[in-house]
DNA sequence: ATATAATTTTAGACAAAGCTAAAAAATAAA
DNA sequence: TTTATTTTTTAGCTTTGTCTAAAATTATAT
């Protein structure tokens, strides 16, 4: 249906558009895809003449709903197959994301759906991301960056926003993983770090770490 | 490392040069890769530059050792998949190959060990083909086909020659499958055709079939 | 309001992989 | 051994997705 490289910048311009209810900028775009504002603007001018974008010259570019639904798919498949990866092949949540990347891309619809029976319809990715359906559905955890919790305050660890192998290591060492409980034992208004009590450990983060995760209280 | 065209040419090279000792052809590889001999001309030069075949014009094109490895790994991931696709998604045996087309050329180390270990280390594939393991090392069967086998012979079904859909859901439709034993009751010496039985049936089957089955005795 | 800076688009090129049509080489036939 | 046929290669073009450099537009700062 798609070429590669179209749905890579479909689920770029879903990702970012997010974050704004204005377009998503070609700048943005390029620096999310990794490459040239020049390159941008010649792909984007190929989406909107297949009807997967709106696109005003120099206005930033949004998906259509033909966009944004093609744009849920391969995030679907993106998060099935990191759920695969973890739950059936040993990978850590750190090494699915460049994997998952490839295996998006590949065009079976049983293949999928097989996938999801297999998996027992899995609602959230190993980074706590919703997965959608095969209708584009998914529901939307109401959730907050640790950042925004006041001393005194816990809540479940539900996400991460950094999903960067990096991170996701820094936490693995610290025993920081979905599902656990955080308590805000205190916060330094200076930097915004916070010492948290997490397991049976209390343990001092940075505003790095307090902004890439979060909560659901 | 290889984009999916190199990776594809080279294993039609693999496949095409195990039916004789003389070197693979244009023509014959245009015919397997569903191209044009130009382009086939264009690709066998670029492989011929990385070093992955030996190819001397209007002579033919030969893997090196290094294109052998290279195909074996991406055959190794073809059946590897075919087995996960069978085995634990429900698919059978006539609909693997494409979506293995697709996956074989995923690119990671990890993902093929490891699903290598989740399937426990299969040794064929569901068309009874054998799986190459990590170091391209694998044991070919001794199998004959079922078409040169006489009156009164039998023996194991242990793979297919043709791996098409409609050939495989003939045999399905008549109950022929891997593992079965099958003996030789008739054969009719005007068109090759058989007289077998297989499990509790007895059933009639053209050339076109015998030549296709595998069987070892 | 005008100048300066940043962003975005256009123009022109390039590499990969394919195609068609024509030329060259190898095979087969006469 | 010429001639005819088949196979293979070359030459030139196309599409996709990328790039650089220059032009156009929008945003920011005096
Ligand atoms: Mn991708
Ligand atoms: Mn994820
Ligand atoms: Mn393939
Ligand atoms: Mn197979």
């Amino acid at each position: 249906m798609f070429s590669l490289s179209e749905e890579n910048y479909l689920k770029a311009i879903f990702h970012l558009q997010k974050h704004s209810k204005a377009g998503v900028s070609t700048n943005a775009l390029a620096e999310e895809m990794q490459t040239k504002a020049s390159s941008v603007t010649d792909m984007v001018k190929k989406l909107s003449d297949k009807k997967l974008v709106v696109y005003k010259k120099y206005q930033g570019v949004y998906l259509s709903e033909a966009g944004r639904q093609t744009a849920l798919q391969i995030v679907r498949k993106h998060r099935l197959w990191e759920v695969f990866l973890v739950e059936k092949l040993d990978f850590s949540w750190d090494e699915v994301h460049e994997v998952a990347e490839e295996l998006e891309h590949i065009k079976s619809e049983k293949l999928i759906s097989e996938l999801d029976k297999f998996l027992d319809y899995p609602k959230r990715d190993p980074h706590g991301d919703p997965i959608p359906d095969a209708k584009g559905n998914f529901q939307a955890a109401n959730k907050t960056l640790l950042s925004n919790l006041s001393k005194g305050e816990k809540g479940t660890l539900v996400g991460v926003k950094d999903t960067s192998s990096e991170f996701l290591k820094y936490l693995d060492k610290n025993d920081i993983a979905l599902g656990k409980t955080i308590e805000v034992l205190d916060k330094e208004e200076f930097d915004g770090s916070m010492l948290i009590q997490i397991g049976d450990r209390s343990l001092r983060v940075s505003t790095m770490v307090t902004v890439n995760i979060y909560i659901k209280i």
